[in-house]
DNA sequence: AGTTTCGGCGCC
DNA sequence: AAAGGGCGCCGAAACT
């Protein structure tokens, strides 16, 4: 018997499943079974699931109590195929694959459905096109030579393999939940809100710094408008172009103060008030719904509850179960150690082979001790900064790490003229928007504005909506973008691998992954087994780094704290 | 009246 | 000090 095994559900609630050779071709006939989660049930030794959708079976066999070791995801990787092969944008369906592939007419994707407050994680999703197993099967051998044809082939099987494993851990910490007290966040709303009224209107804190903004304008202004608050300023014979915080916060005014203060606590009441509490937390636990590999460079996004920017005052109602702990592990200086890693920069890996403070190193051999300085710099290089203090610092950070800077001026260079780049997996960013036509050519769509050069700023027709995430046309910001794509996506492989390597050793203990964000991630387990999850994630972060980015001297230390309550974590 | 965009800000 | 990357979410404003 082989240990991969094909896999698609059939409407009756059964299943239709067929073994697979090394190759990926079928190595036995397809089978029906009446049961979906008693065919998985049923074969144990299976270490490897190949279906169309994760989102559409693991949900389903979690409920059945089943979960599998690892799986491959079809639609996922048709996904970063076609990125890779500078086909964004291109239906990715199994369905629309399948056409390539027989020549038919390509289908449209299905539109994206979009989160519910309080709604049930789905057991289907309700627009997909299934396949018959046999079609899936021909998709999927496609797929396995469209690997080999990737510029390095090893690295995209890892990165396929990496993203399916993402797959798995995010439906299972969709079924898990974030432990939540809903008793603990009420406290903490009262305490900076004051009292609700039982009129509705705002509650008490926010209703008296309201009166204080309108006191010190002399007239009724409403805060929580900004075009209330700038006619409110020109009134007053100032000039601000907007609210941010960061134009208010140096005006010689009154009101600022208070307004400043309103906003702060405005934006808690809106982001995570008590309506959040009511459409969010059910039974102990806070459900969004995170999906693996939401955004062009392949981090999570979530859907529900803005699970990714949870205010740290609010983080004072994340709290253990009684007898458990939470294990709250934060990477340090991660983008840094990631740009050391792809760009193989000598100085920049030998600081970063060390566990201690990467900025503080890199203060010390480039700005004469000055932490801040450094940080800044390091951040300005990889966000493209244009101007201020991270910008002046560059050049003394491209002496001391020219591989480095290089590194990431190279990919801005080929991001202004509209070439593509990819992460060390080989995730590929999007064409810029002006690009889009060549995309659908090779298609075999009608072209209809052909002539836009890739460079061009502006002029050219806004983004129509099938590109997600990125539209600009300027050639500069196409430049930030690209220089930022190839560090923050490389860091996500990086957290792929180790979400995988960790959701590994978790596999035989109580622990559970509960929260994934970027750099950090938390394991809720009893309180016996904390110290090792501490150390699982010590040798899952090594095992990643190595396994992603190949023999480094790179580290990739954690902080890590266990807890009762998340707010007690740094 | 229903849908899309904007302004602002939370997180990394 | 406040510029540069990636997101989601809310209410208000601006559309249809």
């Amino acid at each position: 018997m082989t240990d991969r095994w094909a896999l698609a559900p059939a409407e009756d609630g059964g299943a239709e499943v067929a073994p697979l050779g090394r190759d990926g071709l079928p190595a036995g006939p397809v089978r029906r079974e009446p049961d979906l989660a008693e065919a998985v049930r049923g074969r144990p030794d299976v270490t490897r699931w190949v279906w169309r959708s994760t989102a559409e079976v693991y949900p389903r066999l979690l409920a059945a109590g089943l979960r599998v070791e690892r799986c491959y995801d079809i639609e996922d990787a048709e996904t970063l195929l076609l990125g890779h092969e500078g086909r964004y944008g291109e239906p990715r369906s199994a369905a629309a694959a399948l056409a390539r592939l027989r020549g038919g007419p390509v289908p449209p994707d299905p539109p994206q459905r979009s989160a519910e407050p309080g709604a049930q994680s789905t057991l289907f999703e309700p627009q997909a096109v299934r396949l018959p197993l046999e079609d899936l099967l021909a998709v999927y051998a496609e797929q396995q030579r469209r690997h080999e044809r990737a510029e390095h082939p090893d690295r995209m099987r890892l990165l396929t393999a990496a993203e399916s494993a993402g797959t798995l851990v995010a439906a299972e910490m969709n079924r898990a939940g974030l432990p939540w007290r809903a008793d603990l966040h009420r406290g903490v709303l009262h305490e900076l809100l004051g009292e609700r009224y039982a009129g509705g209107g705002e509650p008490r804190r926010l209703a008296e710094l309201a009166d204080e903004v309108s006191a010190a304008f002399g007239h009724r202004v409403r805060p929580d408008l900004p075009a209330d608050v700038i006619k409110a300023f020109a009134r007053a014979g100032i000039k601000v172009r907007s609210t941010r915080r960061w134009e208010i916060q140096s005006i010689d005014h009154p009101a600022v103060k208070p307004l400043l203060e309103y906003k702060k606590l405005y934006r808690i009441r809106v982001a995570h008030g008590w309506s959040w509490l009511q459409d969010w937390v059910r039974e102990g636990r806070f459900r969004p719904e995170f999906l693996a590999g939401g955004t062009v460079t392949g981090r999570w996004v979530t859907h529900g509850g803005g699970a990714l920017q949870i205010p740290r005052v609010i983080r004072r109602a994340v709290v253990a179960d009684p007898g458990w702990r939470l294990v709250v592990a934060d990477a340090d200086q991660m983008e840094p150690r990631v740009l050391a890693a792809i760009s193989r920069d000598p100085g920049l890996m030998e600081v970063a082979g060390r566990e201690t403070d990467l900025y503080q190193s890199v203060s010390d051999r480039a700005f004469s001790g000055d932490r801040a300085q450094a940080k800044l710099a390091v951040l300005g290089a990889v966000y493209g900064q244009t101007s201020g203090d991270g910008l002046k610092n560059l050049a003394a950070l491209r002496r001391r790490f020219p591989k480095a800077v290089a590194y990431v001026d190279e990919a801005a260079r080929a991001g202004e003229e509209g070439r593509l780049v990819r992460t060390w997996l080989g995730r590929t960013c999007p064409p810029p928007a002006g690009r889009r036509e060549d995309a659908a050519e090779e298609a075999g769509l009608p072209q209809d504005d052909p002539a836009v050069p890739p460079a061009a700023d502006g002029g050219t027709p806004a983004a129509d909506g099938w590109l997600p995430g990125y539209a600009s046309t300027d050639s500069r910001a196409r430049g930030r973008f690209a220089r930022n794509f190839v560090v923050q996506g490389s860091a996500a492989d990086w957290a792929l691998l180790l979400l995988a390597a960790l959701r590994r050793t978790c596999r035989d203990m109580a622990a559970e992954l509960v929260f994934f964000q970027h750099d950090e991630v938390i394991v809720h387990c009893p309180k016996e087994e904390a110290d090792t999850v501490v150390e699982a994630i010590r040798q899952a972060a090594e095992l990643a780094g190595r396994l992603t980015f190949g023999e480094t001297p790179v580290r990739f230390p954690f902080t890590t704290a266990v807890v009762e309550c998340y707010a007690d974590a740094k």
